[in-house]
RNA sequence: GGAGGGGUGGCCGAGUGGCUAAAGGCAGCAGACUGUAAAUCUGCCCGCGUCAGCGUACGUAGGUUCGAAUCCUACCCCCUCCA
């Protein structure tokens, strides 16, 4: 489609990250010539972000990667207030010291991906509640609210679709993007940003900005959108069993994260390889031809890599090799998640549903018993199909532990101490 | 402020006095088939319990009944229309 000049805009067609932009040329010919500065905004709702949030990590990292500087916006400030979508009438209000303990959580998620610091082209962490903690209502509504024309706001996707299902919209949440708009303005200021990106449920809030500093600051401002991503049986992304697919060790493990790409189906792996890796393109053209049980072998590098931007070069190895030796060889991989009990326990022969609810391969005792009696419960790989079973010291491997499993995937061991 | 409609298991959504731990769908788990994929078929899917047992559950709190998700009262919340 495009043809880009500038390094960051070519990368961002070729490997899929582009689904929208305000003004493609224009961008293009700035990222050519100059050092762009440019943001996202995330919410400190949780102390981490999960893959739904990957491609906004990643188009930042590309852009830092291309020489320009990143700005991770948090949205401390609109947090505060609590997100009022949906019909959730149970949302908390988060503490100021909970937003804070998130912001420094999702801080070491960046810290993974982006380099921080003072140099021109180092990423910096910002919160928006600097700004709009101090906003008095009457000059915000004279200085922004008057740009904004209700009529246009009302035919934006984001709240038109939400009138035409008759699904309530609080008038705080109608004042959501006049607030992100005054964020691009205000980063404009301060750190000359020229650019927002973000997920293309983001437009018109984008736009909005753009259209802002046009008007009140006489500001040239670009926006960016990235593509909706779903797997190609049209599930939402970054789901599993456990839930959200974290994106930091306390969360979820890095074997766990690993699993989570080496499980992706085959219509993806191009797609995914282009986005949540760096191999070169040649590369990944490569991997993505091949066919039937091959494509094994291109799944483990999309895990390999994915795991490595996230959790580190020895992590990856540690995740890879585990699952190598438990799904490959059938042994034990020493970063299965283990549970420790004492030998005199262990001794006095313990239940295997209570194990299995321990190790976490089971939430209950009763998913444990029925996981047991519909055959998908081993002990050594060893089927067990009795719900009364207990396990004792000779159930002990040679290794000294007990290895576990819930169907073929889902691995622990228990050892004693 | 007035009138009407509604709050059911992770989600959607049936259910108007006992047969209801609550239809159906989605999501999820396991088995079969496979390639740690997809699709398909089968079983499971509140908790505790070595079965058929017990405990909780249909917005919240009471009440009527031998018996309530279903009836009554109060309260909370949501939606629609009117003012």
């Amino acid at each position: 489609m495009h043809q880009a000049r500038s390094d960051f805009l070519r990368v961002m067609v070729e490997r899929g990250f582009l689904h929208q932009c305000t003004d493609f040329e224009g961008l293009d010919a700035l990222a050519a010539t100059n050092r762009v500065t440019a943001y996202i905004g995330f919410d400190a709702t949780a102390d981490s972000l999960h893959v739904g949030s990957l491609m906004q990590i990643m188009i930042l990292r590309w852009l830092q990667k291309t020489g320009h500087k990143p700005i991770v916006l948090m949205g401390g400030g609109t947090t505060k207030i609590g997100d009022p979508s949906g019909r959730d009438e149970a949302r908390q209000l988060l503490t100021e010291e909970t937003i804070e303990r998130n912001i420094a959580g999702i801080r070491r998620v960046f810290d993974r991906f982006l380099r921080f610091g003072d140099g021109p082209d180092d990423a910096i962490m910002v919160n928006n509640a600097e700004w709009l903690d101090e906003l008095r209502y009457i000059p915000l509504l004279r200085d922004v609210g008057r740009h904004f024309s209700v009529n246009r706001m009302l035919t934006m996707d984001s709240v038109r679709l939400r009138l035409e299902r008759e699904q309530p919209l609080s008038f705080l949440e109608f004042n959501y993007m006049v607030l992100q708009a005054y964020d691009f303005v205000e980063l404009a200021r301060r750190y000359g940003c020229r650019l927002q990106m973000g997920g293309s449920d983001q437009w018109g809030n984008i736009v909005m900005g753009i259209e802002l500093g046009r008007r009140i600051a006489d500001l040239e401002l670009f926006g960016l959108t990235t593509p909706l991503i779903t797997t190609s049986s049209g599930a939402k992304m970054g789901k599993t069993a456990q839930g959200a697919v974290w994106l930091n060790p306390e969360r979820l493990s890095p074997y766990d994260y690993y699993q989570f790409w080496r499980n992706t189906e085959d219509p993806d792996v191009g797609r995914f390889l282009r986005l949540f890796t760096e191999l070169p393109l040649d590369e990944i053209a490569r991997l993505e031809r091949l066919e039937g049980a091959e494509i094994n072998e291109a799944k483990k590098i999309l895990a390999f890599e994915a795991t490595r931007l996230c959790h580190g070069d020895a992590a990856a190895q540690a995740a890879a090799e585990t699952a190598r030796r438990t799904f490959e060889e059938g042994a034990l991989g020493a970063d299965l998640p283990t549970l420790v009990i004492t030998r005199a326990e262990l001794a006095a022969r313990v239940p295997l549903y209570a194990l299995l609810q321990r190790t976490g391969l089971a939430t209950s005792n009763s998913e444990a018993r029925r996981l047991i009696q519909q055959g998908g419960a081993r002990v050594n790989d060893t089927v067990v199909s009795d719900a009364t079973a207990t396990l004792g010291e000779e159930s002990l491997t040679s290794e000294g532990v007990i290895k576990l499993s819930a169907g073929k995937k889902r691995h622990a061991l228990v050892r004693v101490t």
